[in-house]
DNA sequence: TACTGATCTATTTTT
DNA sequence: TAGATCAGTA
């Protein structure tokens, strides 16, 4: 590896900042400005200057970063150096240590992680136990919870300073839910960090091993880590602070998750001894684009101040466009790709992208875009791994690893029907608190059995019986994806299928999706990544992977226009980028305005903007459907912070025309294809 | 137990 | 508006 290698394309300020390998380092890092490179490039530097691969840990917020990290690692040092590295969310960072530790705190090696819908269903259950139905809203309750938990208050805290009665409820839901949790050995996303935390406070020793093997520190994204986290990474980083993090106080729009800016700008008075850098110069938008994110930044207080530029020339002006409606808007999208593809033969639909505020508003721009025959991808919204056959079979193979996951023994205890259903629930809850079995134990127990009446008690026990076969074929490791298969097959749940769905056609399609999982098993035990691969280490990946990260692996490999939120957005760039939606209410949205005020969603706005390189357009609409009703809207307040120079304005308004037209006339005649939907338009009368 | 129709309600972002 | 949930019936 050369020194050319490392430093050949950094400019001073990054340079200085991979130069600098020993004790606390801030690094200030600006939309576009190399914040990626600069930590690939550090680790690299490191290794070089005789740093063990394996004594390297980064940690990032999702896969997708940190898989981009490795690639590029791999580009740069020895594969087997870069193999050694550790790079990871701090998720399984913590999942890791847990796996080995986390007897210290009575929960075993084969917990299950609860994803979000079963952490719903236990809260629901928590909530009914004690009585609350008619007071709590879970969704509510549970970000209650979720906040204490990474601010590591327990219910007792709680309860303490609860100022009202309905607080005191909720802090006896919290406690009932981490009951319920522990018993089934499950863990929420959450709980990860916490007890992570909980183990380093509780053994000096667990914490000095992990000190004494990770010696060198990186965290990216700084500006997105909560309490928790800090901790975690402070504890770590211990007295040698031996610490890099990168992040753009700018870019912080997790706050509604915990996440605390101040740990950035902060960071130099929890870490004595820090250097900092500020990264400013940005390698991917035009002039344009970049003076109308720093105008509307520039509104913000309590910010590190910065100021991005950049050599990539002036560029063309923003385009603003007011339409009529959603449809027109999502009509005005699609022909604008359209025309712009026509007219630049370079330009490919993979440089394309189409933002927005939530993800509902995804429903109307991809029926103008198919009906353009524009290919699209859309990242997030429901995934391959949401859909319920696929969630079924999981809690299956749940079942397998974590036989008290009761959770997923009341998922697919009815699916497909054979015999038991709620009313045997019943009985097992009553079983499970006189003698404690859990569920899927208890089915085979005849005498437990026998309560069921006759159908459901042979099915009970034959079914225990194929889940404790199968819990012994999967307990050696490998051939998963095979076992996985033919255990579904013998529990009866691929047939099964068959008869759930009356139509052929779906019910097909749905086992099709079964093999699609257990053909992602397949590849997975081509690539475990570490260890064995193990049923359990599947579903770990399985849990700890999110919709975006997905989407790069079963993407198609045609060039597709990409839809996300803006969430989604971050830290991707795209030649041309669409923001649709922009209206006061839509973005910045009323909900998060009460909640958090106008400077995160402006930051969210910010972070927008910064997605593109060359073209940027905007977009917003006089007439939404709201909620199943009509509503009148305003452009967003935050398009007054963009200066006039920047911006050419266009009208794509079809009311004149509209008035012409008659009503079934505007949607069949051979007139432009926008006019579709035109039946649904409410006339705008003055 | 399973299905159907009616009612309700939530419409932000996600590791 | 549409999805989720619930209660009542076959």
């Amino acid at each position: 590896m050369t020194q050319d290698k490392i430093f050949g394309r950094l400019n001073p300020e990054q340079e200085k900042a991979v130069r600098c390998i020993e004790g606390p380092v801030l690094v200030f890092a600006g939309a576009g400005t190399g914040k990626t490179r600069v930590i690939t490039h550090r680790i690299a530097h490191m290794i070089d200057r005789g740093v063990n691969p394996g004594c390297i840990a980064a940690m990032t917020f999702t896969n997708k970063a940190a898989n981009e990290m490795r690639e590029r690692l791999f580009s740069l040092v020895r594969p087997g150096d870069a193999k050694r590295v550790f790079l990871g969310t701090f998720h399984s960072y913590c999942a890791r240590l847990l796996r080995k530790e986390i007897g210290l705190l009575g929960w075993t090696a084969d917990f299950t992680i609860a994803d979000e819908s079963d952490q719903l269903s236990i809260l629901k259950q928590a909530i009914a136990e004690l009585g609350f139905k008619d007071e709590i809203q879970p969704n509510g309750c549970l970000r209650v919870i979720s906040s204490c938990k990474s601010q590591m208050k327990e219910p007792a805290d709680l309860r303490s300073e609860a100022q009202y009665q309905d607080m005191r409820n909720i802090a006896d839901v919290f406690e009932k839910y981490n009951s319920l949790l522990f018993l089934q050995n499950m863990l929420d996303f959450d709980d990860l960090l916490l007890l992570a935390v909980r183990i380093f406070e509780k053994s000096p020793d667990v914490l000095q091993s992990c000190r004494s093997r990770h010696t060198h520190l990186l965290v990216d994204e700084y500006q997105d880590t909560n309490f928790l986290q800090f901790r975690l990474i402070r504890m770590l980083a211990g007295d040698s602070m031996n610490l890099c993090v990168v992040g753009d106080d700018d870019q912080s729009i997790y706050g509604w998750r915990g996440a605390e800016v101040r740990n950035i700008l902060d960071f130099p008075q929890f870490f004595k001894g820090t250097r900092s850098f500020k990264l400013e110069q940005n390698y991917r938008s035009t002039k344009v684009i970049l003076d109308a994110a720093n105008a509307v930044i520039a509104r913000n207080d309590d910010r590190h101040a910065k100021n991005l530029w950049s050599e990539c020339g002036e560029g063309e002006r923003i385009v603003e466009t007011g339409a009529d409606d959603e449809y027109a808007e999502a009509s005005y999208v699609a022909e604008t790709i359209e025309s712009l593809k026509a007219t630049s033969s370079r330009l490919s639909f993979d440089d394309i992208a189409i933002l927005y505020r939530s993800n509902y508003q995804s429903r109307t721009l991809e029926e103008s875009l198919r009906e353009m025959q524009i290919p699209y991808r859309i990242v997030g919204a429901r995934s391959f791994y949401e859909r319920r056959e696929v969630r079924d079979a999981i809690a299956y193979l749940r079942l397998i690893v974590n036989p008290r996951d009761d959770q997923s023994f009341s998922r697919i205890v009815a699916s497909p029907p054979r015999g038991l259903g709620g009313k045997a629930l019943d009985i097992l809850r009553v079983e499970k608190s006189r003698g404690g079995k859990s569920f899927s134990e208890a089915i085979s127990d005849p005498a437990i059995a026998a309560e069921f009446g006759q159908k459901g008690a042979k099915s009970a026990l034959e079914m225990g019986k194929v889940l404790s076969k199968w819990r012994g074929e999967f307990a050696s490791g490998g051939n998963l994806a095979c076992k996985s298969e033919n255990f579904l097959k013998e529990i009866g749940y691929l047939d099964g299928l068959l008869h759930m769905y009356k139509d052929r056609e779906e019910a097909l399609k749905r086992q099709e999706n079964v093999f699609e999982l257990v053909n992602a098993m397949a590849a997975f035990e081509k690539n475990p990544g570490v260890e064995t691969p193990t049923l359990s280490a599947f579903l770990e990946k399985y849990a700890l992977y999110d919709d975006n990260d997905k989407v790069d692996e079963d993407a198609e490999k045609r060039p597709s226009v990409t839809l996300m939120t803006v969430h989604a957005a971050k830290g991707l760039e795209f030649e041309v980028v669409f923001i649709v939606g922009m209206e006061n209410g839509i973005f910045p949205h009323e909900r998060s305005l009460e909640e958090r005020g106008l400077d995160e969603e402006r930051r969210l706005f910010y972070v927008a903007i910064t997605r593109a390189k060359s073209r940027l357009f905007i977009s917003h609409v006089s007439f939404r459907m709201k909620h199943g009703q009509a509503s009148l809207q305003k452009p967003s307040c935050f398009l007054g912070d963009i200066p006039e120079n920047l911006v050419e304005r266009r009208d794509y308004s079809r009311r004149a025309p509209f008035r012409m037209r008659g009503r079934g006339e505007a949607r069949f005649s051979s007139g432009p294809r926008r006019f579709k939907r035109a039946d649904s338009y409410v006339p705008f009368d003055d």
